[in-house]
DNA sequence: CGAGCAGGTTACCAGGCGGTAACATACGGT
DNA sequence: ACCGTATGTTACCGCCTGGTAACCTGCTCG
């Protein structure tokens, strides 16, 4: 009944637990190591290993390691989702919506597990490349269809300025969480600059 | 002396090739094979296979996977340095170098090998990610200089636009090569479309 | 013509990895 | 107290893959 001291990785401790605390810490670990080597540079083993647990405890949770990783893929791509579709549902003012949008793109590139996403375009697996381009063609069919209705631009051109919007708000984030530490810029400093730069690119659009 | 059929892959000729001739008809296999199917996704035998020719004839020419792949990688890198700095040098109007620099990319999209420079993300190989970064860092910096100058910017901020750039770029190219056929945008005007897009958007960091 | 060498092949090895069968042990209910 | 079951471990397998040793062959040139 009482918690028993639930273990990061590789303390000492080492007690049981029950299968659900089990399994969520494997996930918070998984999640860690996989974001950080990739899933070609992380074995079943060495995960194992960190989580202080031998081998087929993980596949007493996970069918398989490709399972396991689209599962947490999935997951953060979900997450992700749901910041951004709460930022352009949170208010109408467009001009709001495109900087909480790329707020929210940095805060969720602040989150380690974010190179889930990122990683996956080593098309390795076709599954994992087909999660992340559906996310990414669904956010990019929300900002598309705004852009759309106040441009008064057809789905194709709509589409290619939603994603050049989010490759803006991608690729500055990250280098944004490289790049903070020796570059005296603070997050929302960094976030209201890119807000102009996109807004004011939007607005050469402008129906009006 | 004759041509003696140089064969492209898998061919049934099956002629003796010069060291020279062996050695390029390779790095094209290779090339292809590896930006397609990233490099876990391809065994030196697959890729032996694929060029007709058996495994140690790989290791006659190349000291290993990881050094064929980066070498592949850094030609590619080379090659989109110099399509972007031709097109930042070959004019001094500003404009022009935007939608120039974005051409260079969808020019460069198009070519399979790209590939290899956005799989290399997947955090395998220091040196992959390195090369990348580097690459990326320069031609930042080349276009963080511009900006700079005209519209008096840290080197910070700069660097922070200049990549949020190389992002709108990099997607909406990669966006429209897989988008083209369904979407009838030709690439002139997809060109046009984010040149004026991120010209607008600079626009309100003008010094004047 | 015949020998030497560049170009090419077969067959193999060692190591790592995903995955599993068989066995061991702590813990809660009665 | 004790037993059943959920939890966990050791030890192993088979396969694939990067890489190599040993051997073959046909073109070229004296």
């Amino acid at each position: 009944m009482e918690p028993r001291a639930v273990v990061g990785r590789a303390g000492e401790p080492r007690t049981r637990l029950s299968a659900q605390e089990r399994r969520q810490q494997l996930l918070e670990v998984a999640g860690g190591l996989f974001a950080e080597h990739g899933f070609h540079g992380l074995s079943m083993e060495q995960l194992a290993d960190a989580a202080g647990v031998s081998k087929p405890v993980l596949y007493q949770h996970f069918p398989s390691k490709r399972e396991l990783y689209l599962a947490l893929m999935q997951d953060a791509i979900a997450e992700m989702e749901s910041q951004i579709r709460k930022a352009l549902e949170g208010t109408r003012d467009n001009r709001a919506r495109v900087e909480g949008a790329i707020a929210a793109y940095f805060d969720f590139v602040e989150d380690r597990r974010s190179r889930l996403i990122f990683g996956a375009y080593e098309a390795a697996d076709p599954d994992a490349r087909d999660a992340v381009e559906e996310a990414n063609r669904r956010t990019a069919e929300a900002v598309g269809q705004l852009i759309a209705e106040d441009a008064g631009l057809d789905r194709a051109a709509a589409g290619l300025l939603a994603t050049a919007l989010r490759g803006l708000a991608t690729e500055a984030a990250r280098w944004w969480t490289d790049h903070d530490a020796d570059a005296g810029l603070d997050k929302a400093k960094a976030v209201r600059f890119l807000s102009r730069l996109a807004w004011r690119g939007l607005g050469s659009f402008q129906k009006d």
